[in-house]
DNA sequence: GTACGTGCAAAATGTTTGCATCATT
DNA sequence: AATGATGCAAACATTTTGCACGTAC
């Protein structure tokens, strides 16, 4: 349960019981909970945690690059740091992310060629691509 | 100025002079706005105009697919529906648009098989792909 | 022991809604 | 004339903040 202490101490973060159980919970939620979800999912272990709590240490995983703030629907969702990826934006506002196999190839071949030339041009850094695939509502 | 008057009717689409400058502004926004930058534009020709309107108002433009809405960082903002084409988001949150040429180019070159590949595999329709480069902080 | 995290409640923010009035068709 | 849009204010949902107390280091 505790080997999140390694990976706290090692971005200088406290470790607590309470960021222990959110990190845990955004580490095993296979989709990409909301504030509220993950404060449901961690009331199982630590009842008495807070919603102030939740948001206080999804900010701080996101600020150490431990975790990502997905903005969408009607709240925010959070999902573990895990390299790029790609996301499966659902119909009912949900992301689940496409299966790795298919998601390294997407990536793969992309045209980072292009990616190079659009920095040059403009001057800018582009940190990182975002793909999303949106699915359409089953009519 | 009301040629938006043609636009709203073949939508099915009730005209006002409050929708022909939201939509007006919307239009002529070079980046893409929030509700308020849009109340803020749309001021200057009708002082009197609420942000319930433009709320209103934005939410008629996407049913009828005129527009898009965007989930971003401090708000949500808007573009007219200009089909496919890929965002930057910028460090401070807003959006701009990859110049066309390229932004064609790019994804001209997407990999579409792999999501055809996907739609397959999964049974999902996906409606749009959407591609975002994150520009990162100039430090 | 000190610095920092927690829980609670209150505030701030962005968005939606109810309703009387007004404009478009 | 009738249908539907507007403007206002109040409601709502999500996220942030202030502060007294508790915990990790």
């Amino acid at each position: 349960m505790s080997d999140a202490r390694a990976v706290f101490a090692k971005h200088g973060l406290r470790w607590t019981r309470q960021r222990d159980c959110v990190y845990s919970a955004l580490v095993c939620a296979k989709a990409h909970p909301t504030a509220e979800e993950l404060l449901d999912l961690v009331h199982a272990d630590e009842p008495g945690l807070s919603l102030a709590t939740v948001y206080n240490t999804l900010e701080v995983l996101c600020a150490a690059r431990l975790a990502r703030r997905l903005h969408t629907e009607h709240a925010d969702r959070y999902e573990v740091e895990t390299g790029e990826h790609v996301h499966l934006q659902m119909p009912d506002g949900s992301i689940l992310d496409v299966p790795e196999e298919l998601s390294d190839r997407l990536l793969e071949r992309f045209p980072d060629d292009l990616v190079a030339e659009l920095e040059r041009r403009t001057g800018l850094r582009i940190g990182r691509v975002s793909l999303k695939l949106v699915v359409e509502p089953r009519e």
